[in-house]
DNA sequence: ACTATGTCCTGCGAGC
DNA sequence: TGCTCGCAGGACATAG
């Protein structure tokens, strides 16, 4: 599922392959749709913009759009996309077949088209005026902040690490599968209360959170469940899953049995040996 | 203010 | 083989 490297790796091959297209018209599907914004909203912000820059806040892609009436460049809007577990954007000729569970395609200047495709309908779509609020932008990015905020963001927190690691409002972008890896490699077991982790532990943790991100980055992301680029491309960071996924598995450490526990109703992976 | 839990949604795999 | 059932989980709503 698309965590802080997927999203990345999105963000950065849509940068690559459509920065500077004009999205000439949109297609948005019936039925119940994964929109924030309504279609409306969304179609008429999308159609004639140009596409103008592309980043990555946490989980979210935002898609900057340029128009211009009559000569006059218009203020600038932004275009919001929320994967979910299983959405993916994708560029792909106009003649290519149309995906199960297609929701939306914008039609290029290219000729190419961009999709996006989500079979769950966890992904969100909306689009923004530069200057709107921007509170779903809460959160400091796993990648940017200091070892010393990191540990503060823990402070007086009772519930369990990896619960509060998962939570967006203290940082964006980590998600379960990060989370337990990062967990596993600063050997700290998921249920310890946040608030009582060490200064080491914590320095620890946030060197290895990083050093996972980074590391996921350049593999293309883990490619669990359906997550695939904007070519449809897998990632190829789930073969380096140390605990993620590998419940009975020998650790590659100490080999021995992974062990899977849910908490707060998320699966939690670690090894009982390794990790205190 | 914080924490815990239920809900959404569909595909897939286990089990019979 | 064909069916049912439970699980997967990010964000949000709701309850405590």
């Amino acid at each position: 599922m698309p965590e802080l490297p997927e999203v990345e790796t999105v963000a950065r091959g849509l940068a690559q392959r459509a920065l500077g297209d004009v999205i000439e018209s949109v297609w948005i599907g019936e039925k119940p749709q994964p929109l924030k914004s309504s279609a409306r909203e969304i179609a008429d912000a999308l159609e004639g913009a140009k596409i103008v820059g592309v980043e990555r806040i946490g989980k979210h892609i935002v898609v900057e759009l340029s128009k211009s009436q009559n000569g006059q460049p218009s203020a600038g809007s932004q275009w919001i996309v929320h994967l979910g577990m299983t959405g993916s954007l994708l560029i792909v000729p106009a003649d290519a077949e149309m995906a199960k569970h297609t929701h939306l395609i914008a039609r290029l200047q290219s000729g190419r088209e961009l999709r996006f495709v989500d079979p769950r309908r966890f992904g969100r779509l909306a689009v923004r005026q530069i200057g709107d609020d921007n509170t779903w932008a809460v959160g400091r990015e796993p990648l940017e902040i200091s070892t010393h905020d990191f540990a503060a963001l823990f402070r007086g927190r009772k519930t369990p690490i990896k619960s509060a690691l998962l939570n967006q409002k203290l940082l964006r972008g980590v998600g379960n599968i990060y989370a337990d890896e990062a967990l596993h490699r600063a050997r700290i077991r998921p249920r310890r209360r946040a608030a009582l982790l060490t200064r080491a532990e914590l320095k620890s943790l946030h060197k290895h959170l990083q050093a996972v991100l980074r590391q996921a980055i350049a593999a293309g992301g883990s490619s669990i469940s359906d997550y695939v680029d904007v070519e449809g491309e897998s990632g190829n960071f789930q073969f380096r899953h140390r605990v993620y996924g590998r419940a009975g598995k020998p650790c590659r450490k100490c080999k021995g049995a992974i062990k899977r526990i849910v908490i707060a109703g998320r699966s939690s992976h670690y090894c009982p040996h390794c990790q205190k």
